[in-house]
DNA sequence: TTTGACACGTTAACGATGTTATCAGTAGCG
DNA sequence: CGCTACTGATAACATCGTTAACGTGTCAAA
């Protein structure tokens, strides 16, 4: 044993590997917020020291590059999806893109703030340009509303977690001291009806994305 | 003078105002970063020793939340607007949002990051709202479609300010190595070009907004 | 088997960060 | 004059990311 009579024992990275750190880096940020992702307690919850991350990280950003690519790995498509139309391979995407992001606590932070030509990344982004291209738009046009429905999922979901919490009512009381016209004049809770905020969204995005096709493609 | 013979002869704040600091706040992140914003080096900055700055705002995140609104000031809209039609009300609406945003280092990252129902988010989000109002849009519609015009252009920013500097070459580098068939295709470099595609984006969603509007008020 | 290289873990420490407690001076007001 | 409220200064605390230096094990080659 090499750390015999040093009081405490720990375990070996070896075994736990850069996966396994990963892994509890995002429990971690699941229990804490990505504020309480610290090196110090990622090493505690792994049983090792801490300059022994490093091992494996060059440094906290490569960690949470790869937490990043962890987080979009759930939202890659398992299968080939054998869906009807492309319009609905398109929800389906979306729909599990947003639900990966908001799986996770901060997902959206973690994913938007690191951007980098990741390989998971671009592997979503290309099967959703595929789905462009199934729809007949012309690959510039396929590119850009395939990068389009990206950020739009990422936009939404940061915005719904950045609002986790109670947040309705200092929402009401801003509402209240007036100055909003049209925000007062409606049901203002409805903006944190998340779920009908992105199905909407997405749809608008779909018909637009339907009405290019018509127009780009006339045969 | 209170600090006579004590040195560095420093400033009051009551002078430099929390606006100031606000502002020089916002140069310092221009000049090297979010992460180069520092407590510490802005008390610099303002000539006032580092507890001074907690007289004017309780912690950073305060500090960073009015860094926030001091950036959406920029996009609020000055005069009434004596556009045409409610589409291009729309445009300048989020191009002028964009180039808030763009016009800021990080200024994506502090809008998004710090989601709080702060005065001008709300109150941007209200001229939008009415925009959809005008376009024949339904209370509840017309609250979905501002925010998804508003998280696209959150989105689409935080990508682009993601991607500063020469990602071009790691981008087709990553793309070089295979597994992207759709995107090794066509000529990837258009994904770098970010005002083509919040263009295109913005009229996927205004048409759509569009078809809505026929769909959801027939007379 | 011996030797060397290399991967891994540990100890200790450095510099920098956000934040707070405590104290001194100064102006307004009874 | 004396009290209070405000403002800024000094010093410090706990914690953070990161690195250097050192030991220990393993495995391949000589």
């Amino acid at each position: 044993m090499s750390n015999e009579g040093t009081g405490r024992t720990r375990g070996t990275l070896a075994a736990a590997r850069a996966d396994q750190a990963v892994r509890e880096a995002l429990t971690l940020v699941d229990e804490g917020g990505l504020e309480a992702l610290t090196m110090r307690r990622l090493a505690d919850r792994l049983g090792v020291h801490l300059p022994t991350i490093y091992r494996s990280f060059a440094n906290k950003g490569a960690l949470v590059g790869e937490m990043a690519e962890a987080i979009l790995a759930r939202a890659l498509p398992a299968d080939p999806f054998d869906g009807a139309d492309w319009t609905d391979h398109v929800r389906h995407l979306a729909g599990s893109l947003r639900a990966a992001l908001l799986a996770q606590r901060d997902g959206a932070r973690i994913v938007g703030g690191n951007y980098t030509a990741k390989r998971n990344n671009l592997t979503y982004v290309d099967t959703l340009v595929g789905c462009m291209r199934e729809a007949g738009l012309a690959r510039d046009h396929s590119l850009w509303a395939a990068s389009s429905v990206f950020c739009y999922v990422l936009g939404e979901t940061l915005e719904q977690q950045g609002a986790a919490g109670g947040e309705t009512e200092m929402l009401e009381g801003v509402l209240r001291a007036g100055g909003y016209p049209h925000l007062t004049a409606g049901p203002a809770h409805r903006l944190l009806d998340f779920d009908a905020r992105f199905a909407f969204g997405l749809e608008l995005l779909l018909t637009g994305i339907g009405a290019a096709e018509r127009t780009a493609s006339p045969g």
